[in-house]
DNA sequence: AAGGCAAACAACCGCATTTTA
DNA sequence: TTAAAATGCGGTTGTTTGCCT
């Protein structure tokens, strides 16, 4: 049996949203909040898919969007993490308030990207052009680079809940809250917690959910 | 002024994952 | 335990906008 359709087809608009649509979204949410989206468009009284509300409202009329351009330092958060994490660009917006994953793949593919390029960078690979592919190189080359590397499998609290309660106790500034230690806009009282490899910890508990 | 082109971005689609009954 | 429903994610497409000739 397969799956059925996300909402009835024939009856909803598609293509951008008019200004009477927004209000309507917005005002259904403000008095409900979110969630139920499948039931939201019927109750909301609009001719749209579920997943289309919930689009519209995550990438566009959330009152919490930054807006504007991005900054040199959010380019540098991105590259970064994206050298890390690849393509996981909800776990990237995650990082950057204010930012949509759709916002930053937007982004990523007509900026970025093209910027990397520019300077001879691999955007896939973060690397130089002219060198090696990761999975051209051999296990102890990629041992040496990284020696530091634990893949250990633990299981630790989620990482968003140990940065706010270091970010609660006062223990952890704003820079790094986003993971973004020893930057220069850091101002940790406890030094003691910044080790040169601090940057990698929250996407290395990720990276252990991730080898399941 | 008009046409062509590329960049930017909003939105859609299909699949994966999670939740629920 | 399992199947269906709901939600989320990432790739891709379509439309708009601005620049250049």
């Amino acid at each position: 049996m397969g799956r059925s359709p996300c909402c009835e087809k024939a009856h909803t608009n598609k293509g951008a949203w008019t200004k009477e649509e927004d209000d309507r979204l917005v005002g259904y949410i403000r008095a409900h909040g979110e969630g139920c989206w499948r039931s939201l468009p019927k109750a909301a009284g609009l001719l749209r898919c579920g997943k289309s509300c919930r689009l519209r409202w995550i990438n566009y009329l959330r009152p919490d969007l930054k807006r504007g351009n991005f900054t040199q330092e959010e380019d540098q958060i991105i590259i970064k993490l994206h050298s890390l994490l690849g393509n996981k660009w909800s776990l990237i917006a995650g990082r950057l308030p204010g930012r949509t994953d759709n916002e930053i793949k937007n982004y990523w593919n007509t900026h970025i990207r093209r910027k990397l390029v520019s300077q001879g960078i691999d955007p896939t690979t973060h690397r130089p052009m002219n060198e090696p592919s990761a999975s051209q190189q051999s296990k102890e080359e990629r041992r040496e680079k990284c020696p530091d590397l634990n893949l250990d499998l633990r299981i630790n609290p989620p990482y968003q809940q140990q940065k706010q309660q270091l970010f609660k106790t006062g223990t952890l500034c704003f820079a790094c809250s986003l993971g973004i230690q020893n930057s220069k806009d850091c101002s940790c009282t406890n030094a003691s917690t910044n080790s040169g490899y601090d940057f990698l910890s929250g996407v290395l508990d990720y990276r252990r959910l991730e080898m399941k």
